[in-house]
DNA sequence: CGCCAGGTTGATTTCGCTCAAGCAATGTGG
DNA sequence: CCACATTGCTTGAGCGAAATCAACCTGGCG
C-alpha cells in the first residue's frame, strides 16, 4: 500500500455526483455547506491505502468516486476482505459515534476519491437533523444485516457456492449484461482478495474456478470474466435468501 | 418452540432493573412514561419462541430478564445461532427503521421476560431525543463490529479455537470464578446450539470437547463446565484481537 | 536477461462431514 | 412398575474436500 495524497477540497458536496446516494441526502443547502467547509479530499490510485487499521481516525470518510475495499486484519496477520464500498458509502462508521483508531483498513481497488469530514461537524448535524440520524441508523442496520447474512452463509454454504454468490454480487456492480443473457465482468480484485472474501486459501479458489469453468458456467481470463448464461449461474446456487 | 404468553404490562420501564443498561437510559421520566404506555410483556419459558423468522413484527423488543438466543434460518433450513441477548438488549433492531417481518428468530434459553414497544412511539422518541438516537446508533455500530469480528474469526480460526473463544465469552456472562483461577459455568445452550454458533456439526463439537478435555483445559459434565485454569484456556487460543 | 509477484497445478495430509451405532436420561402408555 | 419410544449426546469408520507444501508457469519491469 503506497501513500495517499491529501488534497485541499476541490468540488463541493452540493455538486457531488453521489450525493443522493449518500448519507447526506436529507441535508439542507445550509447544512451541506457547513459540512463542506470541514471537508478534505483524498485521491487514491489503485492499491493505495485510504487508511490503515490502527491509524488514528481523521474523521468521517465518504466515498466520492471509485471503489474501496474494506479489510480487517486479525492477530496472526491474516487479512479478511469484508466488502467493497462505493460512491455514497461511509467508511468505518465507528467514527460516527466515537473517535479513535481505525478498526479496519481501506484501500482503493480502482482510482478513487474519498472525502474526509470533521466528526464534530457530522455529529452536530446528526443531532440537529433527525431525518439524517434516522437515515444513518437505517444504513447501519442494513450493513449489520449484510454481515449477519454473510455469517450464515459462511457457516452453511460450501466455498464453491459462496464464491458464486460473490460473483453474482460483483456482476451487479461491475458487470455488463448482453441481450442474449450472457454477461461480462472486469474483476476489481485479485484472486487472493477474492479468496479472502470467500474465506478459503487462494489455491483453493483457483481450483474452484477451474471446476466452474469445467462446468461451463464461467470463463476466466486474467481479470476478465464471461458468463455464458446468467440464469444458469444463478441456478447453480441455493436460493438467494 | 412452544407458544409464548403475551401478558398485560406489569411493572414499568421506570423500575426496570436493566433500564440503565438499555437503550432508554437517556430518556426523561416523561419520555419513559410515554413509551411505557405502549408496552406489552412477553414471558417465555426455556425454549419458548419470542418470535419466529418471517412473523410480522409486533414492535420493538427489549429484553427485561433472562437470556434470549437470536437465530437465523437459511434457505435450506439450516439454523445458525447469531448470539445471545441479555437484559437491556434490543432484539431485531431492523424494526427500529422499518416495520415488516422478523429476519431472525428469537427464543428464550432461560425463563425470560421481553417487552414489546410500539415502533411509532419509539420512532417519535428517536426523533425528539438526539442523545438516545446517538446511543442507539452507537449500539448498532457496536453490534456491526461484533458481527464483522465474527466473520474474521469464521474465516481464519479453526473450529477448536472458535469454540474456545465462545467458551470464554460465555464464562464472562454465565461463569463464576474461584480464587485459585479456576472457574465454573452452567451452559445456557445445548450442544447443538453451541455447534451452530461455532459453525460445525454437533458431532464435530463433541470431538472438539473431547480433545479439550484430553488436554486438561476443561471438564464437561452435562451442561456443567469446569475450567481448571482460566489463564491456560486463554493461552490456548490466539490473542483476543 | 533475470527477477518477481500473481497465479495455476500437483501430491500429500489433515480434518470436518456423513452415516451409523450405541448410550444415558426422560417421558409415556399399558 | 416396566417395556418402550424419544431426545440429546458420544463414538466410530470411511470419505471427500480443503489446507499445506512445493513446483512451475506467465507477464511485467528494472
Amino acid at each position: 500500500m503506497r501513500k495517499r495524497n491529501v488534497m485541499p477540497s476541490t468540488d463541493s458536496c452540493r455538486t457531488c455526483a453521489s450525493r443522493l446516494r449518500s448519507n447526506w441526502r436529507s441535508l439542507s443547502e445550509v447544512e451541506l455547506q457547513r459540512l463542506d467547509r470541514t471537508r478534505r479530499v483524498v485521491r487514491c490510485d489503485t492499491g493505495e491505502a485510504v487508511f490503515e487499521q490502527g491509524d488514528p481516525s481523521l474523521g468521517i470518510y465518504c466515498v466520492r468516486s471509485g471503489a474501496v475495499a474494506v479489510r480487517k486484519l486479525d492477530a496472526e496477520g491474516n487479512t479478511v476482505t469484508l466488502g467493497l464500498s462505493y460512491p455514497g458509502d461511509l467508511l468505518g462508521q465507528a467514527s460516527l459515534v466515537e473517535e479513535g483508531e481505525h478498526r479496519t483498513s481501506a484501500d482503493a481497488v480502482v482510482p478513487s476519491t474519498v472525502c474526509v469530514l470533521d466528526p464534530r461537524a457530522v455529529s452536530d448535524t446528526l443531532v440537529r437533523n433527525p431525518a439524517m440520524a434516522r437515515d444513518t441508523l437505517r444504513r447501519t442496520v442494513a450493513e449489520l444485516e449484510l454481515a449477519q447474512d454473510a455469517l450464515v452463509r459462511a457457516a452453511t454454504l460450501p466455498p464453491r457456492d459462496r464464491f458464486v454468490r460473490l460473483l453474482l454480487d460483483l456482476l451487479q456492480r461491475h458487470g455488463e449484461t448482453c441481450a442474449d443473457g450472457s454477461c461480462r465482468l472486469e474483476l476489481p480484485l485479485s484472486r487472493r482478495d477474492l479468496a479472502s472474501m470467500v474465506g478459503v486459501r487462494h489455491e483453493t479458489l483457483s481450483r474452484i474456478i477451474a471446476r466452474l469453468e469445467a462446468d461451463g458456467l464461467v470463463r476466466f481470463s486474467g481479470r476478465r470474466v464471461s458468463v455464458p448464461s446468467y440464469r444458469r449461474l444463478v441456478a447453480a446456487v441455493p436460493r438467494t435468501a
